[in-house]
DNA sequence: TACTGTGAACTAATTCACAGCT
DNA sequence: AGCTGTGAATTAGTTCACAGTA
């Protein structure tokens, strides 16, 4: 495995989940174009993100669903269990704490911790919530090295200090500031209103344009 | 303004929440390395940015806070209020439709959407859930031309195409699926699993190199 | 002096087109 | 015949470095 871009690492997610669904149909092999048509994505981008994991296919005949499936899994090192520590118990907590997707692929959420204390001490989709004061010792008693900050912008980058502090090395943000990490942490944002700007920006573009030429548009999936 | 690049529109946003940020401290004027600074990104990269968007510095000087504010929201479309229909009133619609920072923006959520008897009645942030029955006359009474599809996978296309066929032109979707619409219609998708599953592929890389150079990071704001 | 705007260089990502294998 | 893997070409995005200007 040479070295992945990080466009690619941002795909092959989305391979394993279309793996997922051929292995459960009990497809056994699938073509570069099949697998890109589920995927949404050109049958050429499917060849250079995989080639890199190794000879995976077999030329003449497609990629072995199940074996493909695994490799990708180690690849992106879904083997083992990530404890995840949720910071945050507010509606979009609440909404993560109970997703079920990502306990299938190995994140299991260990804690949910909040400040206020009408949460605190009732039950959320099977977990506790417990006082964010414990930020450290839960983040030591559960091992979580991936944490998500669902709390308040304001409040967003002393948890994600104090989380640091605690040995977290990646987090996943819903609050629309820029967090400042060392360069050993990895952050990734989420930002809602982002998103439906962009979508606005098209939006407008489209409508400017009555019933003209719409500008380069992917589809099927759309430009997501 | 010649034409903004993909990447560019994607950023926006962000200026924007920092522009705002800035006018509420009374800040008058702004030079490209402070916004790059607040917003994560390089210097160089504001330029190239706010460039496309007419003359919108003074050499010597920065930008002026206000006016780049409201250039920022004219170009994004953002002058007007869009109407958004949340579909799927699970936690997950719940959060969204309890999101302040959508009406901030100007995204007014008009409609809660769900199949499940026990919802549709119910009340949430302010908004009676009706039942999906009536999503064609729901986007017809709103005037929505964007929606977002907070539904478990297996439901996301059939609603998508009621969407489409509704006259929603821009659909914001967390249901891990590929949505197949026509070319017209923009859809930009969240995959929250995903989105971890990156993490959890940097944070195993980092701990198999356990005191070494840690690959190409940047801070603050990590590779959000 | 201190900043923006931009040509030019560079880097990343995608797509083409075909050689090579089964 | 039908597919993968990959060099080569292309396109998109970023960064540099500096000319231009208040």
């Amino acid at each position: 495995m040479t070295e992945l871009s990080e466009a690619t690492v941002a795909r092959l997610p989305v391979y394993l989940r279309v793996l997922s669904e051929l292995a459960a149909s009990r497809t056994r092999v699938v073509s570069s174009d099949e697998l890109a048509a589920l995927a949404g994505v050109g049958p050429a981008q499917v060849r250079r993100d995989l080639a890199p994991l190794g000879p995976n296919g077999v030329r003449g005949v497609g990629y072995d669903v199940d074996a493909l499936q695994r490799r990708i899994t180690d690849v992106l090192g879904l083997t083992r269990e990530w404890p995840v520590v949720i910071v945050g118990a507010g509606h979009l907590g609440q909404a993560l704490a109970g997703y079920a997707a990502f306990a299938e692929r190995g994140f299991c959420i260990r804690a949910l911790l909040d400040t206020d204390p009408a949460l605190v001490g009732t039950t959320i989709a099977g977990h506790p919530v417990e006082p964010a004061d414990r930020l450290e010792e839960v983040v030591a008693a559960t091992g979580a090295s991936i944490a998500v900050i669902a709390t308040p912008p304001a409040a967003a980058q002393a948890v994600c200090d104090r989380l640091v502090a605690a040995g977290v090395g990646s987090i996943l943000s819903f609050a629309p500031v820029l967090l400042v990490v060392p360069p050993a942490v990895d952050v990734r944002q989420v930002d809602l209103s982002a998103e439906l700007t962009v979508l606005a920006f098209h939006g407008q573009r489209r409508d400017a344009l009555p019933a003209e030429r719409v500008p380069a548009e992917r589809v099927p999936g759309g430009d997501a």
